[in-house]
DNA sequence: ACTAATATTGAGACTCAGTTGCAATTGGAG
DNA sequence: CTCCAATTGCAACTGAGTCTCAATATTAGT
């Protein structure tokens, strides 16, 4: 991990940034996470670790983090952004159950290929891109004879950040 | 445009919706426009047809319109949704210039094939997906010698709908 | 270590796209 | 023609994310 804080600091000093007790306490807790996160996951976990971080510094080292290649942003369908780290990682897309909000990765090297070929063909220089695959994984589907239970894990837009929540505490008057 | 027309108000009938004056309005419309388009761009277009319909109205249909199979919805990495006509097309996906917002489409059987593949091999049931490729157009490409003029009907999230917005803007008389 | 210059932080106001509650209206099956 | 479920417009509301600003912290240079 000491290579992560590494590589982190170079990006920040060749760009003049400041490597801030915040940013190193966000670089520590998402190189603990496995799998995916979206920011109030990892704002609970920051809180949960005794650590005070504003949503705002968190919005903002998100892309700062990106941008230096430690982590990977998923836009997600439904507007809400989704992370992963990418430290010691290679490139891959995702299956998105849309009964548990699971994500299953997986890789095409193949897809990779013609995605290449599909830009030169259109004189097109690509920066990057979002392949998602939408559906249900093998516990969600609705309609298969066997016991499918679903959404252990679901958590909507809307239904998620049940009670307790971290967020903004209800823009009560003004 | 008759078929699309039928098409439209087959699905309605059969899931005990209504045929309204603002539904056909807006199906109309929708059929006119060639390329990709956001609920903003539609609206103006009504407005400008001399039609009044509400922007909840246009957001309570545009689903409709997808479920039914005639409108496909852009989830673009920018949160901003895209709506595209799918009447007498067949799939495809698309390559989103960063520089100028245009959208250029590309089909490739071979994806949707490997697409199948990981799922069958992931025990997926895929409903759809989202491909898409981001980057600079021949036009907008920032590096290139050339002369890169950019940005020619560039419209950001931000900056967009200047003056004289349909929006929100004056909540004023209806 | 000290300092000046610059980047960063937290709070909360704000944006923006989209959604929703509600009372008034309107298709369309019978 | 009638009745009722579906629909509409409006305005208030949501939720994710951004921005402003005063206070604070990091770092390059000495």
């Amino acid at each position: 991990m000491r290579v992560a804080a590494t590589q982190f600091k170079d990006y920040l000093s060749r760009n003049h940034l400041k490597l801030t007790r915040e940013r190193r306490v966000i670089l520590e807790q998402i190189l603990s996470v496995r799998g995916h996160f979206d920011v109030d996951d990892l704002l609970v976990h920051l809180r949960q670790a005794g650590h005070r971080v504003s949503r705002a510094t968190l919005y903002r080292t998100l892309p700062r983090l990106v941008e230096s290649g430690l982590v990977h942003k998923l836009e997600m369908a439904s507007g809400q952004a989704r992370y992963e780290t990418m430290f010691g990682r290679h490139h891959h897309d995702h299956l998105v159950c849309l009964g548990c909000g699971s994500i299953i990765e997986f890789e095409s090297p193949e897809v990779e290929r013609i995605q290449e070929a599909v830009c030169r063909r259109k004189r097109f220089r690509m920066t990057g891109h979002t392949h998602q695959i939408r559906g249900y994984c093998a516990d969600c589907e609705p309609d298969a004879g066997a016991g499918g239970r679903r959404a252990s894990g679901a958590r909507t837009r809307r239904g998620g950040r049940a009670a307790g929540g971290a967020r903004r505490g209800g823009r009560a008057a003004h």
